[in-house]
DNA sequence: TTGAGTGCAAACTTTTTGCAATGTT
DNA sequence: AACATTGCAAAAAGTTTGCACTCAA
C-alpha cells in the first residue's frame, strides 16, 4: 500500500466519520473497519470477496452488515458500486481517485481502467438535448486483449491505469 | 407496429432460421413465439415482463424456455441484454435499430435512448491504447429530468428517440 | 438507558439445472 | 427413431429482512 492509499483511507475515515455524524448514524466499530479493508484491497471486489477476506483476517462481521454498510458508504461517495453485466454486483473505493471507466476483457474478465475527458463533453450535451441532469455515468467496453495469453497473464495487475496521474 | 416493425420481424425470424441451421439448432415453435412477442413489444422488458406477457396470450412457454431463448437471440444479436443497475436482467430487441446508447431517469425509471458518434471514436482510441479489441460498449447516463412531473408523466413513450433516423 | 446496528438464519428474487416428456429432423 | 428442446419443479446464487441481542451515544 503505497503512502497515498493510505492518506486516502485517512481521508476516506475523516468523511465516513463526518457524514455519519451528519446523519445521526452511529460509529460503529464495523464500519470503519469495513472501509479500512475496502481502502486497503487494490481492487474491484464483491460483497462476497470483501466478508471472506475478513473473515480471514478474524473480523465478526456478518453479510448483512456488509450489504447494510456497503450502501452507507456508497451513499456517501467513498465507495462506487457497479453493476457489470452479470448478476453480481461489484464494488471500487472511489475517494481520491480520478474519475475513470471500464474496460472489461470479456476472455479473461480482467477489468482495466481508462480515462477520456470527451465523455464528460457528450454527457454535457445529451444532458442539455434530453432535458435532464445527469449525475453520473457507467461506460464499459467488452472486448478481448490482442495481447498474447491474455487469459494467463499473471505477471499483470487485476487493474491496469491508463492516464492515473492522480496526485490527490 | 409499424410496417417497418413487421418488415424487420420477418427480417429478424429469417435471421434466426439461418442463425438456427448454421449452428445445427432445432427450429421450435418457441423459439419463433419469443422472437415475435419481442419483435411485436415496443419497450425496454426483463424475463418476467416477457413471459407473463406471453401466458396472457396463451402461449405455452416455461421460464426455463424464455430464459434459454433469450441466450440464443443474444448469441444471434437479434436481442441486446442489459444489465442496468439492477440485478435483474433488461433486454430489447436490436435487428434493425440503430446503435444507441442509454439515459435512465433514476426518480422514474424511465429509458430513453441516445446516439453519439463520439463514442465509437473513443472506443477506437481506447482500445488501440490498451491493446483491446472492443467489440461493444454499454454507456448509461443517470440522472434526473429537469422537466416538471417527470415522475409521473404517462403522456411520454416508455422509450424516447433521439436521432432515431432509421430507415430500414 | 435506549434504540440504531449487529449477527444469524430464514425469506425473497432472479437465474440455472435435472429430468422425464415431447416433437423436430 | 434419435436426441435436442421443452415444461416443471427443485436448486443455486445473490440480496434483503425479521428478530433478539449488543453497544455507541
Amino acid at each position: 500500500m503505497s503512502q497515498i492509499g493510505k492518506d486516502n483511507l485517512e481521508a476516506a475515515k475523516k468523511i465516513l466519520t463526518a457524514y455519519l455524524e451528519n446523519k445521526g448514524l452511529r460509529k460503529t466499530p464495523e464500519r470503519f473497519a469495513i472501509l479500512e479493508e475496502i481502502y486497503t484491497r487494490s481492487d474491484h471486489f464483491d460483497v462476497d470477496e470483501l466478508y471472506i477476506s475478513m473473515k480471514n483476517k478474524k473480523y465478526r462481521v456478518s453479510r448483512a452488515t456488509v450489504y447494510n454498510t456497503l450502501d452507507v458508504l456508497v451513499d456517501c461517495d467513498l465507495v462506487t458500486k457497479h453493476q457489470f453485466g452479470k448478476n453480481l454486483a461489484q464494488y471500487e473505493k472511489s475517494y481520491g481517485f480520478k474519475q475513470h471507466d471500464h474496460l472489461i476483457c470479456t476472455d479473461c474478465h480482467k477489468v482495466m481502467e481508462f480515462c477520456d475527458p470527451r465523455i464528460q463533453s457528450i454527457q454535457n450535451m445529451v444532458g442539455e438535448m434530453l432535458h435532464f441532469k445527469v449525475d453520473h455515468h457507467s461506460l464499459i467496453f467488452y472486448g478481448g486483449c490482442t495481447r498474447p495469453n491474455c487469459e494467463n497473464r499473471k505477471d499483470v495487475p487485476e487493474v491496469e491505469v491508463l492516464d492515473q496521474n492522480n496526485t490527490n
